[in-house]
DNA sequence: AGCCAGGGTCTGC
DNA sequence: GCAGACCATGGC
C-alpha cells in the first residue's frame, strides 16, 4: 500500500480489496455514516475522519501522514493483504459467492474498549438501535471534538457513573453491563493492554469476567478490537449459516482467518433477498 | 399483537 | 451440562 500527502489530504494509492462503504457499514462498527454520496465520516481513537474512494485511490481528507500512520493504517488493517485470503475463500462455494458480491470488506481494528462496549450494547439488539444507543453514549459522555463529533467515552469516564446515569441511552438491561465493564477495565481487573499479548483462550476468559460478556461478545471484541482474525463470533445469523451451509463445520480454506470469513458470510446472508 | 434483534444471566434440574 | 424464563427497547 502506497500513500502520500497531497495538500491537506492523504492519498492511498492503488487501494486493493478495500471497499470503504462495505467495511464501514457491515455491522462491525457503529459510528460511521455516509455524509454524502460515497463520502464517509466518523470518529475513531478520538479523531474525526472523512474518506472516500476515487478510482484506484482512497482519499483521507484533512489529515496527515502522521495520523495516517499512527491511526488509520492499522484501523483499516492496511498491513494485511486480503487478496490471497479472498482467493483462498474461492475454494468454498458459499464463500466464493459472498466474496464475489462483497469484495473489499476489511476487518477494522477498533479501540479495544470501544469494541467491547459496543458489542455489550449489541446483545439481543438490532443494528439501527445499537447505533442510536452508542451515539447517545458518545454525545452524553464523550469529549466534544467540534463540528458535531464526539469521542467514544473512556472506560475511566464511565466507571464513575451510576447505572441510572445511563438511563438517557435507553440501553435497557445492558446499562449495568456497561458500568461493570467500565469499572473492571479501569481498575485493570480486565487489563485490555495485557489481552493484546495473550493467547486467545486466556483473552476470552479475561473478557468473560465482565457481566454481560459471553462467548459472542468476547469473540466480537477480539475480532474487531484486537484484530484477532481467528476469532469467530456466532450470532443468530451466523448460526443459521452454520446450520444450513456448514453442518460439518467451516471449510479448511478459512483456517486462521475464520473471523474474516465470518464477516463476509454475515453480510452476505443478511443482505440476501 | 407478537416476533425479532450481531446474547447473557440466573435458576432449576 | 442443559433448558427455559427473563431481561428493556423499538421496528415491523
Amino acid at each position: 500500500m502506497q500513500y502520500c500527502q497531497k495538500g491537506n489530504d492523504v492519498i492511498l494509492k492503488d487501494a486493493k480489496c478495500f471497499d470503504v462503504a462495505l467495511s464501514l457499514d457491515c455491522g462491525q462498527a457503529f459510528r460511521w455514516h455516509e455524509a454524502s454520496d460515497g463520502v464517509w465520516h466518523g470518529v475513531a481513537f478520538s479523531t474525526p475522519l472523512t474518506l472516500s474512494r476515487h478510482g484506484d485511490e482512497i482519499i483521507f481528507y484533512d489529515t496527515t501522514i502522521k495520523d495516517f500512520e499512527a491511526i488509520w493504517f492499522d484501523y483499516f488493517d492496511l498491513g494485511r493483504n486480503y487478496e490471497p485470503i479472498c482467493d483462498r475463500f474461492g475454494q468454498d462455494e458459499n464463500l466464493r459467492c459472498a466474496v464475489e458480491k462483497y469484495y473489499g470488506i476489511r476487518i477494522l481494528k477498533q479501540e479495544p474498549w470501544e469494541a467491547l462496549c459496543s458489542f455489550i450494547i449489541s446483545q439481543n439488539n438490532n443494528i439501527p438501535r445499537i447505533k442510536g444507543i452508542i451515539e447517545r453514549l458518545c454525545q452524553g459522555f464523550g469529549d466534544d471534538l467540534g463540528n458535531g463529533d464526539f469521542s467514544f467515552p473512556s472506560a475511566k469516564r464511565l466507571s464513575v457513573l451510576a447505572v441510572d446515569d445511563l438511563a438517557p441511552l435507553r440501553a435497557g438491561f445492558r446499562a449495568k453491563y456497561i458500568i461493570d465493564a467500565a469499572r473492571k477495565v479501569t481498575d485493570l481487573q480486565v487489563d485490555l493492554k495485557k489481552i493484546c499479548n495473550e493467547d486467545i483462550d486466556s483473552a476470552r476468559a479475561d473478557l468473560k469476567q465482565i457481566k454481560g460478556v459471553g462467548d459472542k461478545v468476547a469473540e466480537c471484541t477480539l475480532l474487531y478490537g484486537f484484530n484477532r482474525v481467528e476469532a469467530f463470533p456466532v450470532d443468530v445469523w451466523v448460526r443459521r449459516i452454520m446450520q444450513t451451509m456448514y453442518p460439518q463445520g467451516l471449510p479448511p480454506c478459512t483456517a486462521g482467518v475464520e473471523g474474516i470469513a465470518q464477516q463476509y458470510l454475515f453480510h452476505y446472508i443478511r443482505n440476501k433477498k
